[in-house]
DNA sequence: TCGGAAATGTTATAATGTTTCAAACTTTTC
DNA sequence: GAAAAGTTTGAAACATTATAACATTTCCGA
């Protein structure tokens, strides 16, 4: 898979779903799973930035679209796409965000921006092996990893001098 | 601060409870904030079990006091315990565990056995290194890191294939 | 002992997630 | 190609987790 653009800075976001959706496609016919519409729906929602989307958000767009849903259908389009390794759910937010590296096993690591609200996902081996060293050192048998980190992206770092005097309207990120 | 019993292993749990009641109010009185009563009964209830106990849980036991308690009285508690470094939040399970190294400036990396719902607090050095470092490497300033493991404790891995026969009773464990 | 700050009580509501059962749609099998 | 079996979706209700807003009480220093 290629190389993908930094959520932060500025890109053509659109390139970013499309790869998304065509790696979905690929990835769900590999596995002989159905991409079925409304799945395939979701997963574009998710995708319309790099800002994770709570699920009630997802409903409320497809709401939006005139697609008559429920929060089950939500969360059972939002399970699948989490088993097949293209969406994550981020613990600390209650919210999902799609997944940078589908299709590739991986711990996922996620830098949450508190300024844009934008996460990007990052393969850190060096701290998935100590997490690993960690665990075997108390022979605790590694199940799933859950790594959220919150903090400023350079861009937000650099524009908080600034905000006091600016109208401070809310963060600047990509859609 | 001395050593800490493994929650999974067999122990004297009273002594947990004690140490960490002991130490709420040194940090609380170093500190000059109250822990009032009852912010040290609901730190004292977190501590029942090495099991991260839900709010509402929390809320149920406060209530069987006779204590006439709603949701709110709950989470300001929790917020109060945790500014102070006495509980965490697991944001996996949405529940509350004591900081078994509290006092003490720490990354808190949690194993959660799936098995029998202990929780063991851990401070890996050359993890929150690799974290620091990865985080550094995107320029990203880091500010709060949530790190939980979720997996099967030592005892759990080997009570697995007796698990099939037995009646499947629940979970081992302390209280 | 009084006045302000901190903590708690109280009611209501918001946000997030699940259970359950029925209906529709796909795929398989005969 | 029709029946059976499995999967996905619809729909209503409900469960769980968390917060808002405002009144009241308690604490502590001046």
């Amino acid at each position: 898979m290629s190389a993908r653009a930094l959520p932060y800075r500025p890109h053509n976001h659109d390139t970013c779903v499309t790869q998304a959706l065509t790696d979905a496609r690929t990835i769900c016919q590999d596995r002989n799973v159905r991409l079925t519409p409304t799945r395939e729906r979701v997963l574009e929602l998710i995708w319309q930035s790099h800002k994770p989307l709570g699920a009630y958000d997802v409903l409320a767009q497809l709401s939006d679209d005139g697609h008559n849903a429920a929060p089950p259908t939500v969360y059972r389009a939002l399970d699948f796409l989490q088993q097949n390794g293209l969406v994550h759910r981020i613990a600390s937010l209650n919210a999902f965000i799609g997944c940078t590296h589908a299709g590739e096993h991986h711990t996922g690591m996620f830098l949450i921006c508190q300024g844009c609200g934008n996460v990007l996902e990052l393969t850190a081996p060096s701290v998935s092996g100590a997490i690993k060293a960690a665990a075997e050192a108390e022979s605790f048998a590694l199940d799933d990893v859950t790594l959220e980190i919150a903090g400023l992206c350079p861009r937000c770092q650099s524009e908080q001098g600034e905000r006091v005097e600016e109208g401070e309207t809310g963060a600047p990120g990509n859609e």
